[in-house]
DNA sequence: GATGAATGAGGTTTCATTCAT
DNA sequence: TATGAATGAAACCTCATTCAT
């Protein structure tokens, strides 16, 4: 493609056989850092292998150290990867435009169906717990990812609850954590929640009634009209 | 050397010098079982390292082999120990003796508090989500352990249908899922939540509101009254 | 991308884009010498890094292999230029012209600052002992550095026992072992004197003083007068 | 050997062709210093291999890592291994029995005895300059090893001039200095100083005259009359 | 049951050097 | 001359596991 007019030069001293393309070699660091998400979505920091990366992305191990420095900062470049992926799309959802309750039916949907198409940044994630955020803490483009949404849901709330359609008292962050629980959680825990329930939760039926009952309980929630105070406070530890 | 003169006291009072009292010695399989309970849940599979469990535990390693034949054995061993408590806090549940509303909210509060004293079952379905569930996939009592839960959920469910407090279509594995994944992804996530949205949620304030707004989410839920169908089946993928 | 249009303005006007200015081209093998030469002095053959040569000089890392062909070459490149700076150093001595003691104590105080301004210099002989000279063995400018100066010092000793004011049979070479023995290994032992001793070594008022104990234990050695045989001969192994 | 009564005890149950015997097994940690300290002593900390040391010794490589933590710390183990045989040396001297005169004669006998006998730790000492004396400053077994001996010097010099044989107003650190410089730079410079001055420097009769010629020095200095200052103070810097 | 020593495979990282332009 | 990318061998170190008593 664009290197076509390259070749014309190697007319006077033809290429050794070893010598790979051109376009090879301009994405070795790109190529590195795809193959070294996927190892490290499948398997955790901890167990995913430098070697896997090599071997799958065929590349010389050492130019993964000369472009990243270490396997923790190839991790964390791969992270940063992901959540500036997140932030692109959270920062087209445009909430403002539309009527609160469709607003909110569409974060819910978006991000369900953000976590079902990023399946590698479920395991980063996931390996991050383990590690009480270890990578991310340190990470500004990751603290970050997140600033503009909330903002977003807090004036979504605040417009549905003037006009009457939602209840009032409704903390974004804490609807942020259920949205993000009820979908995140699914595909996060599908593998144990498959083998403890018994049933098959990956089917496309299955995660589309998934979404449909995540709307319905956001939504459900969010219509609520209080009647009587819930006994949690008085349970609780 | 010194060894010479130990044979000798040996022969009079065996398994005195030196070794550990008798209730030590009995524990040492358990003590193990929790010391590596604390490291799995700590780094999860991967990262726990077996000299780890030894160092913190003062145990021998040998002790280890002895006792579970692998690392990954002892894995296996502390997920089960764990399940079986659960399944143990489980049954005691008894769902069927009290009002509808009563009975999820009580579900609710349980599961999570179940939750918010495991922090170390926590860590090790984070890792094994990591590894697809490997290894629970071979344990039966892992398999079962929620088979009685399902079944008191179904009938909570009718009964609330039948007397018209909740609504009717409601599948008891989806509300399962949602339940679980609420309180169980707030302590799952924790680390990585309070980074990217700035917030400490480990505070006890915090984490009592938390519960409160999970039961509200799901009481909002069940006695939500449909008036029109949301959109969420045609968004999807 | 942005190499394409280079190419068509190095038509025209060749070795301009980027470029440096001309005076560090024509330098950069010279720069090359002498930031190497630090790294070499610093941690010996084995210890220093080409990498570390590359970072702090600036240089291509090709460059060093353009110039100098391989890490030991370069080696060897820094270990001649520092003898024929000490060549030349000794070349203007001009022993001859002088009274025997006066003579002596110039060579003793010129080759003690030498050492003390030569701190690079006593890192490649110290590095260079380690490998047993496996280096400078190969190098003819390090071999005959030290032809003309042995012949001076000769001279001088055998004027100065004609005029009755040094003892008669000393070797010359032995006389150059023990004042560079004084002097040179001052400097080359620095660091392990001052914590096996306890005493810093590196003031200005000590390194004074050194110079003026080495000048008379030279001194005291030629002008002594023999009285009784020594025991050393057969005390020794 | 030793361990030709323990056959009996293998007739009951054969040993696996694979084990050592115990001899071997009771001394791997020696044998690793005794290996380690040839490595180091031949090539510096940083020419070491632990690969090297591994093949030579026949010990598996992780046992290093096992009882000595890292090269690092097997290369200060080493160090203080050597330091503390110098101590023991030191400490049998005894100078304070005999005449001032013999006394600093012994001194300079055995202390070129320890040299010659401790090619090693000649190696060892010479890396360790190299990196300024980094890892010995860490270690209290060398920053105290010669403690004692400057003291017993100092009191050999007061009553060797309160009997009027040596001058008076010696340093004892500087006499100490230049007693090791002259003996042990003979050793740790002569592979370099063979090839500059062209001259074998190892056979045993050149050492004897070596040591023959270092007493001379000596002697000849402590018992120098001074009858003019020398001008080295004004000649320094 | 219990122990300290030993093992070997494999992990991450580093290094001098070369390629292709 | 000069450069950024690439290479492969080998370095140090770690890990789960087993041996021999």
């Amino acid at each position: 493609m664009h290197n076509a007019g390259r070749k014309e030069i190697s007319t006077k001293q033809p290429r050794k056989l070893k010598s790979r393309p051109a376009r090879d070699r301009e994405n070795s660091k790109d190529r590195i850092l795809v193959v070294a998400a996927e190892e490290f979505a499948r398997r955790g920091y901890d167990g995913a292998r430098v070697d896997e990366i090599v071997r799958r992305g065929k590349i010389n191990k050492n130019l993964i150290y000369y472009y990243y420095g270490s396997k923790e900062a190839l991790f964390v470049a791969v992270l940063e990867s992901a959540y500036l992926k997140l932030r692109h799309q959270l920062d087209t959802l445009k909430l403002d435009d539309i009527a609160p309750q469709e607003a909110i039916e569409k974060l819910v949907v978006e991000l369900f169906q953000f976590w079902a198409s990023s399946t590698e940044f479920i395991g980063f994630l996931t390996s991050e717990n383990l590690y009480k955020a270890r990578h991310i803490k340190k990470s500004p483009i990751a603290r970050t990812a997140y600033n503009n949404l909330i903002g977003q849901i807090t004036s979504v709330l605040e417009r549905g609850a003037k006009c009457g359609v939602f209840r009032s008292e409704v903390d974004p962050v804490d609807l942020y954590i259920s949205i993000s629980a009820l979908g995140f959680q699914y595909f996060a825990n599908q593998h144990t929640l498959s083998v403890v329930l018994g049933r098959n939760l990956t089917s496309k039926r299955v995660v589309r009634d998934r979404l449909r009952h995540i709307v319905d309980v956001i939504m459900g929630y969010l219509q609520y009209k209080k009647t009587k105070g819930s006994k949690a406070g008085s349970l609780s530890e």
